[in-house]
DNA sequence: CGGGTTTGACCGGCGC
DNA sequence: GCGCCGGTCAAACCCG
């Protein structure tokens, strides 16, 4: 197992809004409409499709997609009073890149997490998965499901847009920048671990955006609890 | 034996 | 109306 890193100067994770979730929330499920959730899509630099991100998932579907060589896989939370999902596939462009969509709102904390090393703190020190668990938690607290307008601190993939594309702030004091410099890229045995995939920004189309890290610490309070912060 | 994974079938939305 | 496609179900299977 080799996680490779894209040789970005600023590792952070990417938030979008694919655009088949437009589509893909309008599916109902067996006669019962679905309620809309708040999606979080994530590109990952990683070999492993399923990155631990804290929770415990059940996995209860896999499909070929179109356009795509690599399957769809689909995970729910393992806790039966949390409805969130994730989707898991790879990029066509990109075989290297995991692509993670999350969808909906945990309602309980990573208590779920107990294997291996054991608990949401350590998870958030792996950087990678700490880049998932924080967006985990975003899609966990941030209720409503964030505006746009509020989620635009990353570069963007897109130009504004509440359908195209949705991205986050980073925290000022524990941005997945500080993440990747000062913890899980300078420890040996980290970037062998499972869990130490890279999750990538892409860089912004145009020059004009700063690839800059603005987050509301605010808004991280808001939606990262203290379990999953650093220092 | 319990929990998780695999996989084919089924359902509903959407575009034509 | 029809076919395609994404999402989910559920039985069979696997594994610790």
């Amino acid at each position: 197992m080799a996680v490779s890193l894209i040789g970005f100067d600023s590792a952070c994770v990417c938030l979008i809004r694919p655009a088949a979730a437009a589509t893909a929330t309008a599916t109902a499920k067996k006669g019962q409409k679905r309620a809309r959730q708040p999606r979080f899509a994530f590109m990952t630099k990683s070999e492993i499709d399923h990155l631990e991100d804290g929770y415990r998932w059940r996995k209860y579907g896999q499909k070929a997609v179109k356009n795509s060589p690599f399957p769809r896989s689909y995970y729910r939370c393992t806790n039966s009073k949390c409805t969130v999902k994730k989707r898991v596939e790879r990029s066509s462009d990109d075989p290297s890149v995991v692509i993670t969509t999350y969808e909906g709102q945990h309602c309980h904390h990573t208590a779920s997490f107990q294997r291996g090393v054991g608990g949401a703190a350590v998870a958030a020190h792996i950087h990678g998965a700490a880049a998932v668990a924080l967006a985990e938690q975003m899609s966990a607290f941030v209720s409503p499901p964030p505006q746009p307008h509020m989620l635009y601190g990353l570069p963007r993939l897109h130009p504004p847009s509440s359908e195209t594309a949705v991205s986050c702030s980073m925290p000022t004091t524990t941005s997945l920048q500080e993440l990747n410099n000062s913890e899980g890229l300078q420890r040996p045995g980290y970037n062998n671990s499972p869990q130490a995939a890279v999750t990538i920004a892409q860089r912004p189309p145009s020059p004009s955006v700063p690839p800059a890290v603005s987050f509301d610490k605010g808004l991280l309070d808001d939606i990262v609890p203290p379990g999953v912060r650093l220092g």
